[in-house]
Formats: C-alpha cells, sequence, structure tokens
DNA sequence: ATAGGGTTAG
C-alpha cells in the first residue's frame, strides 16, 4: 500500500509527476475515480484526502489525471486555511528542511487572498527552524533567507509573537549572525521567555564566547534545567571541565534537577578530569532516577567515564550490564579497552559487535586501528583499513589514513608509512605527517624525516612542535651541528612555540628558546617539591 | 510548536 507522503503532495505542487514513474512498474488499470472526488463542495475533506491517497497508490496514474489531482487539491478545502499547509511544512522539518523553505512561497502564492489563515505564527516557527537547521550546502546564505523571513514577519506583524521571536532568536544564531539574535532579542522585551534566553546561551557559547554566556546566564531570571544545561554543555564544549563540574554543583544548591543532557555533560567533564567520586556520585543519581537508569546514551557516557578515570573493570560492568549496546557504546568500550592496553580485547570487542549486526561508524575504526597499533598488529590494522570500503562502503577519511600510518610507523614500517601517504586521495594533514615524522624519529631516520619536515613546511604545517622534533631526531644521531641550526632557525621565527602558565595569579608566557625565565622556574620548581614534601610527611 | 546530548588518532 502507497501511503500519501508529504512528497507526494510537494510533487503536485511543484507539477512535478516523478512519484508516479517510481510506481508504474505495474501495469494495472486505473479503476473509474470517484465522481465525488472531483466534487470538492460535496466531498468532505477527510474523505478528499482519503481519495487522494487512494488514487495516488494507484501504479499507473497518467499526467492527465495528475493534472486534475493537482486542480482538486488547490479547489480543494485543503488549501483553505492553515491546517493543511502548516502541517505539510511541520512534516518536512525533520526530514528535508529545504523542501519545507522552498515550497513556502509556491503556497503562498496558491492560498494568499483566498487564505487569510495563512501564513500564521505556527508557519514563521516552523519556517525558522527549518532555516536554523539548513546545512550551508543546502542554502548558500541563511543569512539572507533568515532576514527575508523576519521582514516579512514584520510584515504581517508575527514578528512579537514569543515562538517567531524565539525563532528568529535561533535561527539568526545558528547563521552565526549573534548581533541580529541579540537585537531581536533586546527589542522584543515583552514576548522574552526562558526560550529566547536559553537560546541566546546556547548562541554565545557555540561561538566560544564563554564570558557573554555566562553574563547571560547569570542574568537569567529563572534558570530551567535546559538553561543549566546549556551552560554545563558550553563549558565542556570549551575544554573548561572544572568550570563545568562547579556549575553542575550549582545547579543541585538551586534545587534543580538535572536532566539527561546535564548529566551527560558532567560525566564528559568528569572523565576529562579523572574525577572518578564525583562521577561515581552521579551513577547513583542516575541509578535512581527511573528512565535515565535505562538509556542508553547516560550508560555509553558511564562507560566512558569509568574508562576515562581509571575505573575499567566497572566500566565493563556498566558496558555488560546494558539492555542494548549501540555503535556509541561499543566504540566508548573499544576506546577504553585500548587506553587501558587492552588491544587484543579491544579488537576482539569489535569483531563481537560486528557478529551482534552493529555497524562501526568512522570513529569506531579510528579507535580500534589505534589499538592495533599498540598491539604492533599491522596486518590486522591493513585488513580492518581495507573492509572500510569492501565491507561497509565507507570511504576512509583522513583521520583513518593517519591511523594506519601511525600503526605502520610505530611498527618501524616507515618506507611503508610512505607508500600510504602518497597514496592517499586527498591532502595530508597535520596528524598523518605528525605520525609519519614521529616514525621516523622512532627509527632515527634522518633522511626520511627531513623529507616529512618539508612537507610539512610546504603545507603550512610545520609549526615549532615539528622543529622540536625534527632536533630530536638530529640530537639522537648526535648530529649537533643540524641541531643548532634547527634551533636558530626556530629562533628566527616570528611567532616561536610559546605556552602560557598560570603561577600564583600570575598568567606568564614562556617561549621555546628563550631562557631568561629558567631562574625562575628553578624557583617554583623548589617551592613545589618542598610543598610535596610537606605532603607526604603528613600521610 | 520554540531552547539542551554520547564515541576520536598524535
Amino acid at each position: 500500500m502507497y501511503v500519501l507522503q508529504p512528497t507526494h503532495i510537494i510533487s503536485l505542487l511543484q507539477f512535478r509527476p516523478t512519484f508516479i514513474r517510481s510506481t508504474s512498474t505495474e501495469s494495472a488499470v486505473v479503476a473509474t475515480t470517484p465522481l465525488w472526488f472531483w466534487m470538492p463542495m460535496v466531498a468532505p475533506p477527510a474523505i478528499a484526502t482519503a481519495a487522494l491517497q487512494q488514487l495516488l497508490s494507484r501504479p499507473s496514474l497518467t499526467a492527465a489525471q495528475l493534472r486534475q489531482v493537482h486542480a482538486q487539491l488547490l479547489t480543494s478545502s485543503l488549501l483553505a486555511d492553515h491546517f493543511f499547509p502548516n502541517s505539510l511544512l511541520r512534516s518536512l522539518l525533520p526530514a528535508s528542511p529545504h523542501r519545507a523553505l522552498r515550497l513556502f512561497p509556491r503556497l503562498r502564492r496558491i492560498t494568499t487572498n483566498a487564505n487569510p489563515l495563512f501564513p500564521n505564527a505556527y508557519t514563521f516557527s516552523f519556517l525558522l527552524t527549518a532555516s536554523a537547521s539548513l546545512a550551508p550546502p543546502h542554502h548558500a546564505s541563511p543569512r539572507i533567507l533568515v532576514s527575508s523571513l523576519h521582514a516579512l514577519a514584520i510584515l504581517l506583524a508575527f514578528d512579537t509573537h514569543a515562538y517567531v521571536s524565539n525563532g528568529l532568536i535561533h535561527a539568526y544564531a545558528s547563521c552565526g549572525h549573534l548581533c541580529s539574535a541579540r537585537r531581536v532579542f533586546d527589542i522584543n522585551v515583552s514576548c522574552r521567555d526562558v526560550c529566547s534566553w536559553t537560546s541566546l546561551l546556547t548562541a554565545y557559547s557555540r561561538a566560544a564566547r564563554l564570558d557573554d554566556a555566562r553574563a547571560l546566564f547569570d542574568a537569567m531570571p529563572d534558570k530551567t534545567t535546559i538553561a543549566w544545561g546549556a551552560m554545563l554543555s558550553a563549558y565542556v564544549g570549551a575544554g573548561s571541565f572544572a568550570e563545568a563540574v562547579d556549575v553542575f554543583q550549582g545547579m543541585l544548591r538551586a534545587r534543580v534537577r538535572p536532566n539527561r543532557a546535564a548529566v551527560l555533560s558532567v560525566l564528559a567533564a568528569c572523565g576529562a578530569l579523572g574525577a572518578l567520586e564525583q562521577g561515581r556520585w552521579l551513577h547513583v543519581l542516575v541509578a535512581g532516577a527511573g528512565a535515565m537508569a535505562k538509556d542508553g546514551m547516560v550508560a555509553t557516557a558511564l562507560v566512558d567515564m569509568y574508562a576515562k578515570c581509571g575505573s575499567l573493570e566497572t566500566a565493563r560492568q556498566v558496558f555488560a550490564g546494558m539492555a542494548e549496546r549501540d555503535v556509541f557504546a561499543y566504540t566508548a568500550m573499544i576506546s577504553g579497552l585500548s587506553d587501558h592496553g587492552r588491544c587484543m580485547e579491544a579488537i576482539e570487542l569489535f569483531g563481537r559487535m560486528q557478529e551482534q549486526g552493529v555497524r562501526p561508524n568512522e570513529v569506531t575504526f579510528i579507535c580500534v586501528l589505534s589499538a592495533c597499533g599498540r598491539a604492533g598488529l599491522v596486518g590486522r590494522a591493513r585488513e580492518i583499513f581495507g573492509s572500510m570500503s569492501t565491507a561497509y562502503g565507507m570511504e576512509p577519511g583522513v583521520e583513518h589514513y593517519g591511523s594506519l600510518v601511525d600503526v605502520l610507523g610505530r611498527a618501524g614500517m616507515v618506507e611503508e608509512a610512505l607508500d600510504v601517504v602518497r597514496g592517499m586521495p586527498m591532502r595530508p594533514d597535520s596528524y598523518v605527517l605528525g605520525a609519519l615524522l614521529n616514525a621516523c624519529v622512532g627509527c632515527g631516520d634522518m633522511e626520511a624525516g627531513k623529507k616529512v619536515a618539508a612537507m610539512m613546511a610546504e603545507l603550512g604545517l610545520d609549526h615549532s612542535g615539528v622543529q622540536v622534533q625534527l632536533s630530536n631526531l638530529y640530537a639522537g644521531r648526535g648530529k649537533w651541528e643540524e641541531v643548532v641550526s634547527v634551533r636558530r632557525g626556530m629562533e628566527e621565527r616570528k611567532v616561536p612555540g610559546c605556552s602560557m602558565l598560570e603561577v600564583d595569579g600570575v598568567a606568564r608566557e614562556f617561549m621555546a628558546g628563550d631562557r631568561s625565565q629558567e631562574a625562575w622556574i628553578m624557583e617554583v620548581a623548589e617551592q613545589l617539591d618542598a610543598q610535596l614534601r610537606i605532603m607526604a610527611g603528613h600521610h
């Protein structure tokens, strides 16, 4: 049975009978269309819709009949109010937002004058959601699109409707136009609510403007669990894990019940910090929280957290206790096993995953290739790398080439690693060449090392770390003149390697080759040593 | 009807 899909309606409205062709293999004769179907004044909308469905399910509808259906659609009551066009747009949101946006002007042309109820606030809400979810390849300039919708909303006086205003904030923010998002937020004070605040908050956190995000968060009148979660994911996304745990504790103090998103963010932070106790505490919280106790994503985050905090056995237990394991769960477990040096087990689990019919994704391959590299299993790595395209139809990405180069490099097979890089269908990135350079350093192969460093220079990937590695390579071979020349080259550069360290609340900058702070470093080191001695004495 | 999410090589 062929069910009437939104795409069929679109085909009708756009007059492109493509879907008919796809079903015309059967040679059934079209039964006579019930007369009442062609009489929209008589047929109630529900019956007309059902009849339309039936008609479209016919395998051999002719183009002429399609035109009749189209005419029927245009004159029927289906387009007389906002329900049908809105639900049509709504149904397209998760599947193809760009089609919803393309369909809108057509719907508007058809319904204008005759239909004062379309578009309404719902329509704008849907269209703005569609614009927000639009990826760049589908639309060259979503910003202009959002501005046009904004203009139309102003003309039709829907711009101060709460959902429309929030949709505008969200859509402007999604296409990176933060100042417009902010302006809508500032102007539409009367319809400002928690969603407006949260939309803007996530927009700042996506733009890595953590201070703005925090200021907004602090100024928020009523923080919902979603707002707390947004602030948490902002910190986790920025790598500020300690702040994330801090915010989470603030959330608990404010007696706001953490939801799934909040728990997932904090678990990630705990994993990064190695904060096992905090993580355990979260596990207990989650275990008693009904729906979350059975949630696969939460369980995966727990597996990851325990593995990163060094509790491989607990990670295993959580993994074993899961009712269903998806790619993410398997990948987290494989990555954990590999990190703990249980490479064979990681590779075995990869095999079991495939036996269970779970399809590995790009990340799974990176993890399992890394396990092969640590175990020194070159053949197995090549096999797995090859299976990406042969068994799964996935083209290896630059990351997978990087992993394979790393496997070969660790095994001391510099020539083979070079061959892989030469055969790559894309430009090698800094990971690929970095792995190659590592391999050269590992074998003490100066000639190859020089070549790789030159390649990196050509691609603009020769940050100071590369120079350091190269100089280490020379030093390992006792080539001191070369070491000196590389080091001198680094000092002559405009931007040498430098790091910032915060000590006693003062940020100090350390540059590669700069020895002026050496005395100060020794002093700090001595202080640190004394502190450690005192602490050891207490135990 | 609008806001929030997990796995990554060196």
